[in-house]
DNA sequence: CGATTTTGAATATTATATTATTCATTTTTA
DNA sequence: TAAAAATGAATAATATAATATTCAAAATCG
C-alpha cells in the first residue's frame, strides 16, 4: 500500500524549491520578486509554505523553466500528448 | 528555437484537464466541488482558466492522482529524488 | 418533445492573497 | 569583527479568490 504526498507536503517540497532554485541562481527574494513583478513578501510567504495563487505559481516555475515541464504533465492526461517538448 | 508554453496557456490547459477528468469521471461540477470541499464556482472558475489559488489546484490534482506526479516534478529540481514513486 | 439536470453568468459578501512599510535578527562579505 | 545585505515577521491597506444566491441557457435523459 502506498500513501502519496498530501498537499500541505506538496506546499513545502514547492517552497523548498523555489528557495532552492532562486540560491542556485544568486538571487535574493527582493530580486526574484522584482523579475517576476512580486513582492519580495510573496516570494517569502511561498518559501514559507503559505498558499499562494496559480498566477504565482506559474511566474515562478516559468522562470526555471519548468512551466513546460507542468504544461505537459497536464497534456498527458488530457491526450495532448506533442512529446518532443525539449522543456 | 523553441519557445515554451506561457501563463496563460498553462491556464488553459490546466482549466481543460480538469474539465476533461471530471468528465471521465462523470461527475458534475457540483459533485467534484462537494468532494473537494469547495463551491461549483471555483470549479466552474478553474475549468473557465481563471487565476486560483495552489490548495484549489492541489485538491483537484490530488483527486485525480497528479499530487505526487507534480511532487515528483518538484523534487527533481532539489535533488530529493526517492525516484520509485508509483504515482 | 417535455422535464430534469447541468452549466454559465451576474451580483453582493466574505475570506484571504498581495502589497507597502518598518524593525529585529541573521547572514554575508569586506 | 564591523558594516552591509538579506531575511523573517508584524501591521495595515488593497486586490482579488472563494462563496452564496439567483436566473437563463444548454445539455441530458425519460
Amino acid at each position: 500500500m502506498l500513501i502519496g504526498v498530501s498537499i500541505k507536503e506538496t506546499k513545502l517540497k514547492t517552497a523548498e524549491m523555489v528557495k532552492v532554485l532562486r540560491k542556485r541562481e544568486k538571487l535574493s527574494q527582493e530580486q526574484l520578486a522584482m523579475r517576476l513583478n512580486l513582492s519580495r513578501i510573496t516570494i517569502k510567504n511561498l518559501e514559507a509554505g503559505k498558499n499562494a495563487t496559480l498566477d504565482t505559481l506559474f511566474k515562478v516555475l516559468q522562470y526555471f523553466d519548468l512551466l513546460q515541464s507542468f504544461a505537459d504533465l497536464v497534456d498527458r492526461e488530457t491526450g495532448q500528448q506533442d512529446y518532443d517538448s525539449i522543456y
